[in-house]
DNA sequence: CAACCCATGTAAAAAGTTACATGATTAA
DNA sequence: TTAATCATGTAACTTTTTACATGGGTTG
């Protein structure tokens, strides 16, 4: 149960955010390691207002709009949670499914539509890589790191190692799709070309 | 909703499964990329046989024991499922939840429950690392792919590629969990020692 | 005969997804 | 003025987790 503590987080980052405003912080930055829809969101909110972790206001100008704030007791309850320990994360991945079916199976009509899947996987992996090393280099080169504090260095050392995270993952994610794909290529003599072109993919 | 799915595979690799074995063996190899507890696995069991992918029978000698195995349906069912595509797996760490709410709430005393938990992911990411390589070695070694048919050869492919996956996962989270121990180090310039240290952890 | 593995479930709660619904504001 | 985006929800459903429960067989 980490989706209160991903919003107050969220919250103590920025105060005054909309229910809406961390929607769609859930679908860029925070959303590489926890995505949640509007709905959760929105439900959630309202038992952490009941829990007393958070509060909100009616955003001046706004009529439907409400702006949420972390209390004191949230602050305390992120402190204890963040503290305490978890298990790892789950990992489900219906492509491995996929393809540990298609082993099983032995139908080699299959390939094709994994291939492509595949690909597919291998672009998203891409792009996601791209937009991860954008944001390094906007927000975390070396010259940005100058006149700060102690405190806001490592601060800044802790979001960089988490968006490392995220770029080590995509990486493996695309260098292994890399690998499926010359791994299932081999399976079709007349179109195989020199073994040397799946190395350079890997290495590219 | 892939859990009958990887079922199905499980019971085309393995016919006459119990759902006990089923449960040890997602525990296991099939449990790298998805999990299921034993009471989701006696549910789904009992749901594909009212939908006529699956038939169980009385196993010999036991009163308790029922053992599963695929029919025609369940078959197609899974050809069906495998060439269709689905979207990317959800990404969700607590860890990862955990480290922005220690940078965005400024507070030292989390790093030292961060490094620990960093470190505790470490060793686990090691272990899995070095099971898969056994696995890697035991099962997947060049001499081992001789006399075989080209399907046979091809599933082995695929079946090594998906263990592939596994490695390569683990590899990233290793090398990643390094690089944050290292960069939490950097806190401290009293115990802080020679950067090439840091190095040395992630080329090991 | 106690501890452990085999074997199968029920019940309840939490978390997450999908579909539906509505109204306000803003920019072309 | 129409379409897109902002903004907030409800309802129903599915999936997953956690806790509880039971009983047979085997081995030290």
């Amino acid at each position: 149960m980490s989706l209160p503590h991903a919003l107050l987080t969220s919250l103590v980052e920025r105060p005054s955010s909309s229910g809406y405003d961390l929607a769609r912080r859930f679908d860029s930055s925070i959303g590489f390691f926890w995505r949640a829809s509007h709905q959760q969101i929105y439900r959630e909110l309202a038992r952490m207002e009941k829990a007393g972790w958070v509060a909100s206001d009616e955003a001046p100008g706004h009529t439907r709009k409400r702006v949420y704030r972390c209390l004191p007791a949230g602050r305390r309850e992120l402190v204890r949670w963040t503290a305490e320990g978890g298990s790892p994360p789950v990992v489900r991945d219906a492509l491995l499914v996929r393809m540990r079916a298609a082993a099983a199976l032995g139908s080699p009509d299959l390939s094709g539509a994994l291939e492509a899947q595949l690909r597919e996987r291998l672009t998203q992996h891409e792009a996601a890589l791209m937009s991860y090393r954008e944001i390094e280099a906007r927000d975390f080169t070396s010259e940005r790191r100058s006149a700060e504090s102690e405190a806001q260095a490592e601060a800044e050392r802790m979001r960089h190692v988490i968006l490392r995270a995220g770029i080590r993952f995509e990486e493996s994610g695309r260098d292994w799709s890399r690998e499926a794909l010359a791994a299932l290529d081999a399976r079709d003599p007349h179109d195989a070309h020199d073994p040397l072109d799946a190395l350079d993919a890997l290495d590219a």
